[in-house]
DNA sequence: TTCTAATAAATAGGAATCCTAATTAAACTA
DNA sequence: TAGTTTAATTAGGATTCCTATTTATTAGAA
């Protein structure tokens, strides 16, 4: 009755108690709290808002072409309105140009200007406010946790709950679980390597999407 | 050089990839924005805003006494004037009652209405949408990521970043580590029993704090 | 006691967020 | 070519969010 029957139904918490799931939810609910506060505190302190700042963040994560209003709206989860507003005043404080795009006369490229490309360092940084906390866990913790967001990340995708990213796991060059080493058991066919569970990336600029 | 030796050099992750705190980090920022997103569609099919929402569930879990203007603020992360208009506009809908506190004149006691309370109800629940992306998750996935979301929200609590909540571990009733048992170390003194980690409350109504 | 902080809340004012709906222009498609 | 879809913007309205200010009340100090 000591080491093996824990799961009985003697321990008061577990009738008491909201169940495991839900309580992992309210945790989130505290983060997703923090992250939104301080996003305005990391961004005001640049003279820009949250959206703006997070635009300038995600448009420093694809410095390749210029991008679409509609990729802009979707990565951050707005409506487009929100998008053209936020661009439009990041045009006016000279962070960001709006052209035409070369290959579709409706569509705009939105680039970063050099000034944009300063301050964007700084805008893709304010969620390091979560590092003395992520800290806190060891390294195996660490592993662990990265492995669970990493699940739910994917099935929030799957669900539409979320804007898909470049994540390893939906990555043509992604293989699970090929070898027998427990540390890396995945392959990635693009550096032709194996790979663990906590060398997955979330957002990968090489990324090619997988059939599902 | 095949099962122990798998923190070398060679491994190409090791160099080509962020930190795995900042993945996490990462992570933790994309479900915000899901949380932002979702927030607006789980409140707006009620005619609320996020704000609004989370003001009902925060009164609805301290059923008690009627709950000060500031404390709303706190628990929001808001500044007290964003508390006050989205409790005006409360008011206007009928959901929340203003009334002069009793043992202070300057400060209100905020309650719900028999309407506020129903409202309150589903107003609670728009996270659940992560119910399901939580739930890909083993019981030891869950246990592991609740108890790294515990310490993570523990330390930004201690740093200011985040609203204090009624945490096990910042309760006077609460011992730490006090049992042999790997599954149950620790005691609440409150119901008098052992407990584990994945039975850790963030939010607990009988919470005293203990001293620092 | 009386004067002076400190605190609770509301108000003012302004920029931005957020939505839906409607508009304009361009690109597919039948 | 006509009709539909798509990309983006505009319009309009409620809300959020901030700081700074104001009002009332409480608490502390001389």
């Amino acid at each position: 009755m000591e080491h093996s029957t824990h799961h009985s139904t003697e321990n008061p918490f577990d009738t008491l108690n909201e169940p495991i799931t839900q309580r992992v939810i309210t945790g989130l609910s505290k983060i997703g709290i923090a992250l939104r506060s301080q996003s305005w505190q990391g961004a005001e302190s640049q003279g820009l808002t949250p959206t703006q700042g997070q635009i300038l963040a995600l448009l420093r994560s694809h410095p390749d072409q210029g991008v679409r209003l509609s990729s802009i709206a979707k990565g951050l989860a707005t409506s487009a309105p929100t998008a053209s507003d936020a661009v439009s005043s990041l045009v006016k404080k000279g962070l960001v140009s709006r052209e035409q795009a070369v290959d579709d006369r409706r569509a705009i490229a939105i680039r970063l200007t050099p000034e944009g490309q300063k301050q964007a360092e700084q805008a893709a940084s304010w969620p390091d406010f979560l590092l003395s906390a992520v800290e806190e866990l060891s390294e195996e913790e660490q592993t662990a946790f990265f492995r669970g967001l990493t699940k739910m990340i994917r099935k929030l995708q799957e669900q539409g709950k979320i804007p898909t990213s470049r994540m390893c796991v939906t990555c043509q060059y992604f293989q699970a679980n090929v070898y027998e080493d427990c540390d890396r058991p995945h392959h990635c066919g693009l550096v032709d390597a194996p790979f663990g569970d906590r060398d997955l990336r979330l957002d990968c600029p090489e990324h090619q999407a997988a059939q599902p």
